[in-house]
DNA sequence: CACATCAACTCCTCATGAGGTCTGGAAGAA
DNA sequence: TTCTTCCAGACCTCATGAGGAGTTGATGTG
């Protein structure tokens, strides 16, 4: 029994409609993948105009429950599958080249040199617009083709600047390996900065998203021994695909933590 | 010079003048906190219909950029002003009680036993329903008394039950030393797990959101050296409001990383 | 069989209009 | 002065109607 098209009259049509309908797709009523009714077609069961039908639809897309494509359908969102990302890149079986997930594609989009973006520019203690040497990858689902992650490095001329990582071919080594090489120095610390913003630009497209979604956003800042900035690379990715799992020990009395904690 | 009122005719009229009200606002012609035209009066100046001007104000709202208030107006938000949470609250300054951020002010709404969740139930190992003692926390902005965070403690029964953790009160002491000195245990491992949804229930009105807005949901799960579970905790905030920072240290050769990676 | 055409269906855009609710300040009363 | 009442202005709800644009699958042609 479906849609029983009687709205109890408390607050506004449109969310009570909405509410009937996450309803249903959290019963499972509704599957995940199935197709709405047409937006007519809900006008019709619960007797309002088809603005109202749109109006509780939006609720909806902006929980993320559903999405709309032009023409087709109104569709309950797939099972939200999340990558799980370790916080930690630098697991030592540095010699392991698991660099790759084996569900993921890396596809460099682009390599080369560049002006660097203002808030990386920052980061990294330069003028904005210095150059740098750039690389940029998309990660796709190999089993659907669909863009899981967006990334770029962005690397000090003095230690890149007419090496291989110029060239947009996928490096076998991990990037921070290349970079240790060729520049001498050992990467020593590190400082990760995560914010969650709605996605701009290109991004919807991009990720197919409805828009005005959430991104992650991570930049992940490398130093030497020295405090030179070796290395700053961002990943971005749909907030809601993304979950972080994070294992650490807890210090104990008298250890000094790995972590600095701020505030 | 605000408002050229004039459509280019490429694409929608409500992407259009929400592009120009994004302008504004990024140029900083429209400052945060700033009241917008009222919407008819938007309506006149581009020469579009009301429901046309409330559609790109949607727009500009799905992307936090503006705030409505029902009967008021329409403003720019406020400087994305952001907390900034490290990861690691294990630093053990183990005495140092600066357990309070000092800008917050933490009020226990819930103390005593009841029921684990379901989500918490799965982390920790025990029927969905089973009592544990539960200490439920808001976090206000001393400042401006705003609810910053939602936070919650889950801790067996076999070390909390019949202690002062039932009590509303606010302890002195960071939880996990409470817990330690009950149990006779010490905190060992612990694992984040960080997702990012959608607002739901009551959770746009605790923090005045406009509702499907993201929220940012840390479970930490920590454990004893046995593996016991001591303690499972969570926090939620609006994501637009956080910044995570994580600095440390890279592991190298040959050292074990302090954080298992985890794809 | 392969391909182009077309029609049906879908969601999207946008106008007009009417009523409602909420808020904050002005006007008036005590 | 202080409090209450009232109202204009603002956003919110919802109906109706028209047209546009993308997708899909059936149809017809070669």
């Amino acid at each position: 029994m479906t849609f029983p098209a009687t709205l109890s009259g408390r607050g506004p049509k449109y969310l009570q409609i909405a509410d009937q309908l996450r309803a249903e797709i959290q019963s499972g009523d509704l599957s995940p993948g199935s197709r709405l009714p047409a937006e007519t077609e809900l006008a019709d069961r619960f007797h309002v105009s088809p603005p109202t039908v749109r109006q509780a639809l939006a609720v909806l897309r902006s929980e993320w429950l559903i999405e709309s494509r032009h023409g087709v359908g109104t569709f309950v969102r797939e099972n939200r599958k999340r990558q799980r990302r370790s916080r930690n890149r630098y697991g030592r079986a540095r010699t392991d080249q698991r660099l790759l997930n084996d569900a993921l594609e890396h596809r460099i989009v682009f390599a080369g040199r560049g002006p660097v973006p203002l808030h990386i520019a920052e980061a990294l203690g330069v003028e904005p617009g210095s150059e740098v040497v750039i690389r940029r990858r998309h990660l796709h689902d190999k089993a659907t083709g669909q863009l899981r992650e967006i990334g770029a490095s962005y690397v000090p001329l003095s230690h890149a600047a007419g090496t291989y990582l110029e060239d947009a071919t996928v490096v076998r080594k991990a990037l921070f390996l290349c970079i240790e090489e060729l520049s001498g120095k050992t990467y020593h610390r590190a400082q990760d900065t995560t914010v969650i913003r709605a996605a701009e630009h290109d991004e919807p497209g991009l990720f197919h998203l409805a828009g005005g979604e959430a991104i992650l956003h991570l930049v992940h800042t490398a130093r030497s021994a020295d405090d030179e900035v070796l290395e700053i690379s961002e990943s971005i990715w749909p907030a809601d695909q993304v979950v972080f799992i994070d294992e650490y020990d807890i210090p104990q009395h008298g250890e000094t933590p790995t972590s600095r904690s701020e505030i």
